[in-house]
DNA sequence: AGTCATTATGTGTATTTACACCTATGTTGC
DNA sequence: GCAACATAGGTGTAAATACACATAATGACT
């Protein structure tokens, strides 16, 4: 064993960035899982068809442009959607590429959701008061666009 | 098909709370775990590692309330840093519970990737600066606190 | 001592995440 | 036309996440 990790050492890691972004998004996620749950989406998913429908049409890469999510992510979290048949992947026009689309119960199921997160996210803003979550949003872009440059 | 969704509906979407933090919380994590990779340590492990520490010995259940995981993630949290032997399980005084403890591989592990850390904070305290990345994440914690009461 | 609730933990299942690596198709420059 | 590069996508592997459910041990109350 090396020298002994002194407890000054470790006092700073509990404001660790990473830590309390991931802590805060498992308990965010819950919350609006569990606001959902009717529809029985995740909040990934919803995201998910949220961009498909603003789109209408659209390529997996473009749409995991759209999301800041990894492409191989993306691809393995359109087989849930695909498999209720939420939406559909096709040919696109290159051979290459393949579009995805809302069905109509994806488009349905979205619908429903769409309440639901909307009940959910003013919940927040009204315990937590607008301005400090419109202010915590731009923290969250901010901290993001900081990463580009790391 | 039910009405068609529209823009409208759909315009305050990429505001949710739930995937900006997603979001941010997946870039930020790529970039810890790049500072770290030298270690082989993920995120979710450092800070694992780092509360092992601060407690010395500690029950699963309280590991996992301090880091505010759920148990049963926590436990297969723990599993490859066991398969690694950056720590170790063992009954607990209670025939019931089983505490964790850094073995002196763990404990030099943890030492080599805090200064990986710190750096990886504090240069996005300087891109970003201290108060608002203060301010950040007082808000995180604040987000955190308004989803218990709900 | 025995019942019953509480506490501590594990397992099954499914989703989310991303890196490394691979194939297929399209594009560009010669 | 063809070689070299760029683009689009998939797979293997491994970790992180959490719900529902199951088991075992302890504590409390009669």
């Amino acid at each position: 064993m090396t020298k002994k990790i002194t407890r000054k050492e470790l006092a700073t890691c509990p404001d660790c960035v990473c830590f309390n972004i991931r802590k805060a998004s498992r308990v965010v996620t819950q919350v609006y899982e569990e606001a959902m749950s009717k529809t029985g989406l995740r909040g990934t998913q919803f995201s998910v068809l949220v961009v498909v429908a603003l789109f209408g049409s659209i390529t997996i890469t473009r749409l995991a442009e759209n999301l800041v999510m990894d492409r191989t992510t993306l691809s393995r979290n359109l087989k849930p959607l695909e498999k209720r048949q939420l939406l559909k992947v096709i040919a696109g026009a290159d051979r290459r590429t393949r579009v995805v689309q809302l069905t109509d119960s994806g488009h349905n199921t979205l619908k429903a959701a769409l309440p639901l997160w909307k009940k959910t996210q003013q919940k927040i803003a009204r315990l937590m008061g607008s301005e400090r979550l419109d202010n915590l949003l731009g923290e969250l872009r901010a901290i993001e666009k900081i990463t580009d440059q790391m």
